[in-house]
DNA sequence: ACAATAACATACTCGCGAGTATGTCACCCG
DNA sequence: CGGGTGACATACTCGCGAGTATGTTATTGT
């Protein structure tokens, strides 16, 4: 194991990430079990032989697209809840939108269409991962925001986020999802940064009222 | 082609019934391109002798299963629209009791999950059919209701429901479709019938208050 | 300059599962 | 009470695509 230059590491690295996106996006059109390692590789500009030099097998490659994307979105996540100095419900929005804001969660959606589509029971371990720690480790972000808020006097004492968190953010998810079949299906497009404002708005000002059962 | 019996008919009927059953259980459980036919044949009790017997291919026997049970939620949905007599608010209410109530979209919710799942693009005709029918539908059929509450004065005149509606439909499908996992995953359990209560009440809340930008 | 290896490309194997061909039995009609 | 058909079961084919084995080239340490 003789030790390789940094140009190769890097090129190396460069290739990798190209094989990560390309898979990401074969893997969102076409589904998991549909999708084939050479068109995969076709869509990265190289052949499949290029691929298994990366990763051990088609599984292996799935698992590192979703832990590299993932990993992104959570660290925007996070950054919204490290902001210094401003209010929970600014606070809210800030995370809200940096994680469903239209650039977001891996290029153009595609992680979330990725991880909604069959991969689940295709690939068990791949599923219950994200399904621990996507959705639910948001609306938990959301959850501890809202209590923040309470403490705050921004939101009413008796204020119970969960119910509105846990829609809005499977809504949200959703939506973004539909909105790359815009196209297709017309019926299906919005204003998807207007349907984001609104929303969170909404989710809010049910936190602040005194409306609600 | 001799006229067959009527208890012929009724047992092949049975029998098809069978098959779209154990279709939508192991498609939804398995997904669509992973799920053997073998495996829909073992579920029904027969063989795949019997599935080609009743349908040309597995496209057709998913496309069978689909269109059986979304006609089934589809006609419970418009049951709702003409309950004679009640005002549009208890209207709202019923349609997405009757749509997401527990016992409804196919048998525990599966139909949703064989949906949202990778059928997608690996049966594109499907797809378009169910994107366009599915939910632009339900929720053009709340937005008829809203218009309808405003007329009779029960929601502002300048609410806006759409913003709302769609994320409350997507927000409930998707949590329904998770429903079926939150055995494996605790996180994502919630009492599913106080969700849909609540957030229905929340989107209601929405149209009658000044609340929302 | 040369050996060694990383970074791929190319050509093959091989199992899995959709689809098919054929057999078999029960039952209704005449 | 036979023969014809419907309703399946059984046994086979065959293509597709993941994985593998092997070749080829550029680069780097010595």
């Amino acid at each position: 194991m003789r030790p390789s230059r940094a140009l190769r590491l890097e090129r190396s690295d460069t290739r990798m990430h190209a094989l990560l996106e390309a898979a990401l996006e074969v893997f969102a059109l076409r589904g998991y079990r549909t999708a084939r390692l050479d068109d995969v590789a076709d869509a990265a500009g190289v052949t499949k032989g290029a691929i298994y030099h990366y990763f051990d097998t088609k599984e292996a490659l799935l698992i590192g697209v979703i832990e590299h994307y993932q990993a992104l979105a959570f660290g925007r996540a996070e950054d919204a809840l490290r902001e210094p100095g401003i209010p929970a419900t600014a606070r809210i929005r800030l995370l809200l939108r940096k994680v469903f804001g239209h650039s977001d969660i891996g290029s153009r959606g595609r992680l979330l269409t990725l991880l909604l589509r069959g991969v689940a029971h295709e690939v068990p371990r791949v599923h219950e991962r994200w399904l621990r720690e996507g959705p639910a480790r948001l609306w938990a972000m959301l959850a501890s925001l809202v209590e923040e808020g309470k403490k705050s006097g921004e939101f009413r004492p008796d204020a119970d986020g969960e119910v509105g968190a846990r829609v809005l953010v499977s809504g949200l998810m959703l939506q973004r999802m539909w909105q790359q079949h815009a196209g297709e299906v017309p019926e299906l497009a919005v204003d998807y940064d207007r349907l984001l404002d609104s929303s969170v708005e909404l989710f809010i000002a049910s936190l602040r009222g005194t409306g609600g059962g």
